[in-house]
RNA sequence: GGUGAGGUAGCUCAGUAGGUAGAGCAGUGGACUGAAAAUCCAUGUGUGGAGGGUUCGAUUCCCUCCCUCGCCA
């Protein structure tokens, strides 16, 4: 038994794929994605509808307020959890998204023990936003490894860093595993030439627009929500915040999101390329038909002949 | 048809008193271990509209043509 990891760029086309491949398997995705667990942001996030999460059932989406801090370590703990009870059921678990740091986290496993905290970090920018390259001095003589491996603007990294030995009085990059990926887990990685990928981005955004992006946006504005919440640090919303504060007019906010949704498509595309074992497929030139046939290959493969398939 | 301005990177434009060109935006490559849709780094060769002339040498000067925009008929 092993168990995918379908990954891709943003606007790919997973969710498509998946709903057909749910008409001839029997398994259940647990999502990938860091923004698609948030309640109330459901359009800006592409979240699967509740007619196609009727068709195949999603796991951690929805279920976290914007309010609430969530991170990788949440989701790895998450998600293990509902691989386990899908694993007892006899249903294969898929996982499926975007979000190339939980991959790794599911794959290679996470430094465990080191919490964020939200004090120390207010703390450090105070530190940092007087005295600019003075948090980066001290790293090099608490964590000279992470030192040399950060550059000196990446103070979130800096922070991080900074902030794991002083909880912990141990260097983090000590703590870090150079885990090989765990041979249960395939990632199979979706891509899309450039052009089309950007063609679909476009497409998809002018129909979040109008499916009522803005008024989703609008919602959480009243609410009383702001950037300093990190699910408002999303694509989509963050713009139309900008918006609504007046800082941008409409035509430049909706330029916004396409260009940021691009450039955060061509970071995923590289992350994902990182995965060398991975099984690629490009969409863009196969038909459905073939990748149906793709896929019914490696599935027979993951899980047998009586494992997944239906009927 | 006449006349003026212009045609330089994907887009908007700059510049070269003749020595094959550079900004902004877009794009691209990369990093990433508890904020990751975040955060950070790096990155500009393009038939200078086409053809011809002058010149050691033309994107720059001259001629012809084509195209775009404005104005006049």
């Amino acid at each position: 038994m092993r168990i995918p990891i379908i990954l891709g760029p943003t606007a790919v086309g997973k969710t498509e794929l998946l709903i057909e491949l749910s008409k001839k398997y029997n398994f259940q995705i647990i999502s990938m994605d860091s923004r698609q667990v948030y309640k109330l942001m459901n359009i800006g996030t592409a979240k699967p509808t509740e007619e196609e999460n009727k068709l195949i059932r999603h796991h951690l989406i929805d279920y976290v307020d914007p309010e609430e801090h969530y991170d990788v370590n949440k989701y790895l703990k998450d998600s293990k959890i509902i691989e386990e009870k899908l694993l007892s059921n006899g249903i294969a678990p898929v996982y499926a998204g975007g979000t190339g740091l939980y991959a790794d986290a599911i794959t290679k496993g996470l430094v465990e023990g080191i919490p964020g905290n939200d004090f120390v970090r207010k703390a450090l920018k105070n530190i940092d936003r007087n005295q600019s390259g003075y948090l980066y001095k001290i790293l090099k003589t608490v964590d000279p490894v992470a030192f040399n491996k950060i550059h000196l603007n990446d103070s979130k990294r800096i922070s991080r860093y900074l902030e794991a030995f002083m909880l912990n009085g141990i260097p983090l990059s000590k703590l870090q595993n150079n885990n090989q990926m765990d041979k249960k887990y395939q990632i199979i990685f979706l891509n899309r030439d450039r052009k089309e990928l950007h063609n679909r981005i476009s497409k998809r955004v002018d129909s979040m627009i109008n499916k009522g992006l803005f008024e989703e946006v609008l919602k959480l504005y009243k609410m009383g929500y702001n950037k300093s919440n990190g699910s408002i640090r999303t694509i989509g919303y963050s713009e139309v915040f900008d918006y609504l504060d007046g800082t941008i007019g409409k035509e430049e906010c909706i330029e916004l999101i396409k260009r940021n949704t691009r450039r955060y498509a061509r970071r995923q595309i590289i992350w994902f390329r990182r995965y060398v074992d991975s099984i690629q497929i490009n969409l863009s030139d196969t038909d459905t038909k073939n990748i149906l046939m793709i896929f019914s290959i490696i599935f027979n493969d993951f899980w047998g002949d009586n494992y997944g398939r239906k009927i």
